[in-house]
DNA sequence: AATATCACG
DNA sequence: ACGTACGTGATATTT
């Protein structure tokens, strides 16, 4: 591709490892699933890009040095150190680079005996010679040495505003440092490098090269001229350090003469977007970079599915459900606030060809809503495999008869439970990863729009989507089973995921029942005393400000008032409630700010919060993410179910408004310490074991044996401390964070771990495995099979790695207690339904169930759910719950 | 969109 | 020397 202003061609040549290098340090750290570091790629291709595109060059090359550059200069052992070595984490970044290049037909160049520069410097040259105009694309100023007025030095910077590039012909470089490129080796000579292992003469900075090699000319016209030179000092200095000077020439200086061959043809510029290039892409996870594949149609139409039809008649509807009986299939039922608008469906085509075939069917006239239900409840029961995703989203739709649930499959599910650390489970990403093709995600295809508006004004676009929907989880089906199998997670799966599905789809429907008016009250009570509240923080700060914004709270606390400010967060002074606990007692404002921050949380998250989310029924239907944490623990939104206020009185009276419904009671159910349970299990600790065969207070005992006391001897001191050791190991114990919990030294706190190891050996050998476990294998895994990658713990950076050992400690632990609660609850919702109970499961608090019980059931109900969850698991300790009924969440728990 | 804070297990 | 307890979600403020 010719320039149209110059009419000559033009190439880009690129210094590998330093553009890699800039993208590593100037990009967060990213890893795709496998754990694989992959910034400095990312950064690097979109640097690549950028130039390409503002450029339109018709040639391309990179340029490496064959060993990291750390270890140039060889002869200068002394100024070796203040290279920093290449992190593991950038190391292992080089050869996908390498690879993604070749795959995108670009020539990766390498010599022998010559650096990256040389070859850069060299190649440059030759195409300047042969008309070309050329970039030269490298993170460092070393490289302006080869500006002419065909050969540009592109510099890229990261700024806020993105990536800039700084550009450098000759004439550049002349008016930024008064010197010519070719002058600007002597200035570096003089000057010296010392990340480069260049010497210099010592006593010339920057300032004093730059001045001499304007005047004049060169080191050796400088040595020539030596009786003129000023400052005396500088005089001296080169005068003694001539050689050292040369030899800094010569270190300094690009080689313009490698033996290398290379014609600009190799690196003529095809097609970037190759299908290699796309599966790396693919690999490493490059979403955004991905998309650029997707313009280039031709490919995408290979991919695209063989058939699609749009069905508008009933009769050609029956006969499409007629034919998916019985074969695999993937299906998504699209509806929105209640309305269905169709569905779409895939399946394997029975005859000759073994494409998939798709169909969307609108609910229209001709096709009602409700035989469409009709025919989507009949095909579960026909006994082909029905895959989607998402699947508790469109059970509304969906009437799937107990006996028919081993029937369908939710692809999200299984793709969380192969890798639990994905922030989304979308058709785009299960495609990618699992069915080896690009899907559109629905923000490319209609942005924001309602499902409603894209049928309305984008139908085409709308029925891509549809087709999609249901034609991934079809072909991804095959690769997540055969995933889940070589995870040994099909049982898990299958007995406690998919079960959940239709357990946490109870839930949300069933809802819990709010009183409004008492919300209502008691938001009214907190405002009174908040505004009271305000006006003595005002008074007492002597001027009106936001008491909710923490950087005014930190300028009037800490500047105007002058009280000893603690911690430091990036922004300014640290307002957190553990530093002003500490200022409390001193000064009254503080305490006024506590109680005011406890009370405005209060208001604006729950009692305001929460009645924005009562529906007509009266109720809180709020929502169970299945597919959200990395342990395997349930999560809870609009609202948050599982936060509301329980541990300070104020705030536990919010829960005197969740009430059963007439001639119900609540009846709420928890585990008694089951991590600590689980521990026991896992660790085999004998003493631990025989603790919890025999006390009732676990904390009391530990105390006890940990700290040599008699079980009634041991303080209220004690007993706290030995819960918060307890507490610790669960969380994956580090002496730091004991120290803070429990606010002591951290040798303190480190003397009270020893002790407890020394007391629980087993318990100490059972961490030490998982740490183990999870540096060999990569992940670690709950009882059950549930796995949680542990990728941090390749990281050179201590404070990730540390992370990812407490990470291999706490996983298993807070996994299987998961686990179990999900047994349990799939039990007891089962167990309800079965014997035909009006009770139902409506809440899970992770060790907690709540149950809305039938007055005259309860007796049964109490039965099935202490024995459910007790029985959930079999362990080597006892599996003991809490119970208590009552005509509010207050009053049962 | 990021940060700080705080509610829960 | 490094600087944190593990797992979440909602709100308000600020960029």
């Amino acid at each position: 591709m010719a320039d149209k202003k110059t009419g000559k061609e033009k190439i880009v040549l690129i210094d590998g490892h330093s553009i890699l290098n800039r993208a590593f340090y100037g990009i967060p750290m990213l890893t795709n699933s496998e754990g694989l570091h992959t910034n400095a790629v990312y950064g690097f291709l979109n640097i690549l890009f950028k130039v390409l595109e503002e450029e339109q060059a018709g040639y391309a090359a990179v340029a490496f040095d064959l060993r990291a550059p750390t270890f140039r200069h060889k002869m200068f052992e002394a100024y070796k150190g203040t290279r920093r070595p290449m992190p593991q984490e950038l190391h292992e970044q080089v050869p996908l680079m390498q690879e993604m290049l070749r795959a995108m037909g670009i020539p990766v160049l390498t010599m022998e005996g010559y650096e990256a520069d040389d070859i850069l410097g060299t190649i440059s040259h030759r195409m300047e010679a042969e008309g070309m105009e050329v970039s030269v694309v490298s993170g460092d100023r070393d490289l302006l040495q080869l500006a002419t007025d065909n050969i540009r030095i592109r510099i890229p910077k990261t700024k806020a505003t993105g990536t800039e590039v700084e550009d450098y012909y000759a004439k550049d470089v002349q008016a930024l440092y008064q010197v010519t490129p070719v002058q600007f080796i002597d200035v570096k000579a003089l000057m010296g490098d010392s990340s480069d292992n260049i010497p210099g003469v010592p006593g010339i900075g920057e300032k004093t090269a730059v001045k001499l090699i304007a005047e004049f000319g060169s080191i050796e016209q400088t040595y020539e001229q030596l009786e003129k030179v000023r400052p005396p000092r500088a005089r001296e200095a080169i005068r003694l350090h001539y050689d050292m000077a040369q030899m800094s020439k010569t270190l300094a200086t690009i080689c313009l003469e490698v033996p290398i061959s290379f014609s600009k043809e190799e690196a003529k510029i095809e097609n970037l977007y190759t299908d290699e290039a796309r599966n790396l892409c693919r690999r490493l996870e490059f979403k955004n970079i991905l998309a650029k594949f997707g313009s280039g149609t031709e490919e995408k139409q290979e991919k695209a599915p063989a058939e699609f039809h749009q069905i508008e008649d009933w009769e050609s509807a029956d006969q499409v459900f007629a034919q998916a009986c019985g074969a695999a299939a993937g299906f998504w039922i699209a509806a929105e606030e209640g309305e269905l608008l169709g569905v779409s469906l895939s399946y394997e085509c029975a005859e000759a060809s073994k494409e998939a075939v798709s169909y969307w069917i609108g609910v229209s006239d001709a096709v009602p809503a409700d035989y469409l239900r009709g025919r989507l409840a009949e095909l579960t029961g026909k006994g082909g495999r029905l895959a989607t995703l998402h699947l508790k989203e469109q059970l509304p739709f969906l009437a799937v008869a107990p006996e028919h649930r081993k029937n369908l499959y939710d692809a999200a599910v299984a793709a969380y439970l192969i890798n639990p650390l994905k922030d989304s489970y979308f058709c785009e990403d299960i495609a990618r990863e699992y069915a080896g093709c690009m899907a559109p995600s629905r923000q490319e295809l209609f942005a924001k729009d309602s499902l409603r508006q894209a049928w309305d004004t984008k139908k085409d676009r709308f029925l891509e989507y549809a087709r999609w929907q249901s034609l991934i989880p079809l072909l991804a089906l095959p690769q997540l089973d055969q995933k889940l199998e070589q995870f040994q997670m099909k049982k898990l799966f299958e007995e406690i995921e998919m079960p959940l599905v239709y357990t946490l789809y109870g839930m949300e429907q069933e809802g819990i029942l709010v009183k409004a008016e008492e919300l209502k009250a008691y938001g009214e009570q907190l405002s009174g005393r908040i505004r009271e509240l305000e006006g003595q923080i005002h008074e007492k700060a002597g001027e009106a400000f936001n008491i909710n914004s923490p950087k005014q709270l930190g300028v009037i606390l800490f500047e105007k008032l002058q009280l000893p400010h603690g911690k430091k967060t990036k922004t300014g002074y640290s307002t957190a409630a553990d530093v002003l606990d500490k200022l409390a007692p001193d000064y009254p404002i503080v305490s006024d700010i506590l109680e005011y921050r406890q009370l405005t949380k209060l208001k604006s998250a729950y009692a305001d919060g929460l009645a924005g989310f009562i529906a007509e029924d009266g109720r809180i239907h709020g929502k169970f993410h299945q597919t959200i944490t990395a342990t395997g623990r349930i999560s809870s939104t609009d609202p948050n179910l599982q936060n509301i206020p329980v541990r300070m009185e104020l705030g536990r009276l919010i829960r005197k408004v969740f009430v059963p419904k007439p001639g119900y009671v609540f009846l709420d159910a928890d585990y008694s310490q089951i991590e600590l349970r689980v521990l026991a299990h896992f660790s085999n600790d004998e003493k631990l074991i025989q603790a919890y065969r025999e006390a009732q207070d676990i904390h009391r005992i530990t105390a006890s044996q940990v700290f040599h006391v008699a079980p009634e001897e041991v303080t209220p001191l004690l007993r706290r401390n030995a819960k918060a050791v307890n507490f610790g190991i669960v969380y994956g114990i580090s002496s730091f964070g004991l120290s803070q919990g429990l606010s002591i030294t951290r040798q303190e706190a480190q003397e009270y771990i020893e002790q407890y190891f020394k007391t629980y050996p087993g318990i100490k050998e059972f961490l030490d495995r998982m740490v183990d476990d999870a540096k060999k294998n990569g992940f670690v895994t709950t009882l059950f099979g549930r796995r949680r990658p542990v990728p941090e713990l390749k990281s050179s950076n201590f404070m990730q790695r540390s992370f990812g050992e407490r990470v291999a400690m706490n996983a298993p632990i807070q996994g299987t207690a998961a686990d179990i609660i999900k047994i349990a609850m799939n039990r007891v919702s089962e167990s309800l339904r079965t014997r035909n109970l009006k009770s139902k499961l409506i809440l899970q608090v992770h060790d907690e169930l709540l149950v809305e019980t039938a007055a005259d059931e309860i007796e049964e109900v109490q039965k099935i759910v202490a024995d459910e969850m007790q029985n959930a698991a079999e362990l080597k300790v006892k599996l003991e719950i809490d119970m208590h009924t009552g005509n509010s969440w207050y009053e049962a728990k």
